[in-house]
DNA sequence: GATCAATAGTTGCGTCTGCAACTGTTGTGA
DNA sequence: TCACAACAGTTGCAGACGCAACTATTGATC
């Protein structure tokens, strides 16, 4: 008999803290992202991921990074990834260059326009940012949240 | 000149607490809702949307509900909601019923296949869950979470 | 040094989903 | 009672995205 396999025994249903926490948490996350991707794509014609690639670009060591990496940060497949930034390079925002060493390796780096595109499309994101999240919450409660949060992402691979 | 109208003026800039909150909130989210949806397909072949409309369904008063209902408690919109219910029509887990008093409106009502079928389903959503987010958690961190969560979610359509 | 597994990226294909336009129904105001 | 706006739901269309298969390259093993 088993006695405690967790993957097949029925557990405890959640109790009403639990099931209230947990569709707040998706629900609230579901609302915001759907805010923000509204914005960024009315006001700045960008999606979201896309903004986020351009970003993650932004920050990185000379513009570039490794595809692979790219989509661990932006949390898209290796194939999402590469359509992406296939419209990116056509829009002139993104470049690939292929690197020296290692043959197979392709990296995705940040144009001069895709800077500047970034810096126009920045406010918009910020703005966002602070009404829908930020500014909803007291420092503590932001603090407690963030608290909160961290043992979910821990060991997750875009913790930097 | 303008002073404060928050629309069109630069704000300031998230500072590093603020990023790391933003950050873990939506990392979190993506990461687990992917795993759910994941376990979900794979384990009981239903997409987490799917499962989500059933769990809808069978909560409401005689397992039914006005198409657009559903569609908000979905967070879906009234197109994709359309679909998805056609395959779970095609698939006998729910029935399309007509409203007597108002020719527009249609009802979505869960089946009793479909409720077995979300029975079925129900121990890996559990699992999920529990593994995923609220086993990783203190009591006293998911009080602080759903807390702040709160005003994140005041207003919103689903709150119920 | 040849073979073979592992890795990086891309592409074919199918699915999901949203927007805009459309149909049919209801209620409101003249 | 006759427009006409508002509403509920569906459909055409197109875009985004993931999985699986594929190509090219690298590194490990013998």
């Amino acid at each position: 008999m088993a006695t405690t396999r967790s993957s097949s025994v029925a557990r405890r249903p959640l109790d009403i803290d639990e099931m209230a926490a947990w569709r707040a948490f998706v629900l609230a996350n579901a609302r915001i992202v759907k805010l923000l991707q509204g914005e960024m794509e009315c006001e700045q014609g960008l999606s979201l991921p896309a903004y986020e690639v351009l970003v993650r670009l932004s920050e990185a060591t000379d513009g570039r990074l490794r595809m692979s990496d790219l989509a661990t940060f932006a949390t898209l497949t290796p194939s999402g990834l590469t359509r992406l930034v296939d419209k990116l390079v056509a829009d002139g925002l993104v470049e690939r260059v292929r690197c020296d060493t290692d043959a197979r390796v392709v990296y995705a780096a940040i144009t001069p326009a895709g800077l500047a595109r970034l810096k126009q499309a920045y406010p918009t994101h910020l703005r966002g940012v602070r009404e829908h999240f930020v500014d909803r919450l007291t420092p503590s409660q932001l603090a407690a949240l963030h608290a909160a949060l961290d043992p979910l992402v821990a060991g997750c691979p875009t913790e930097s």
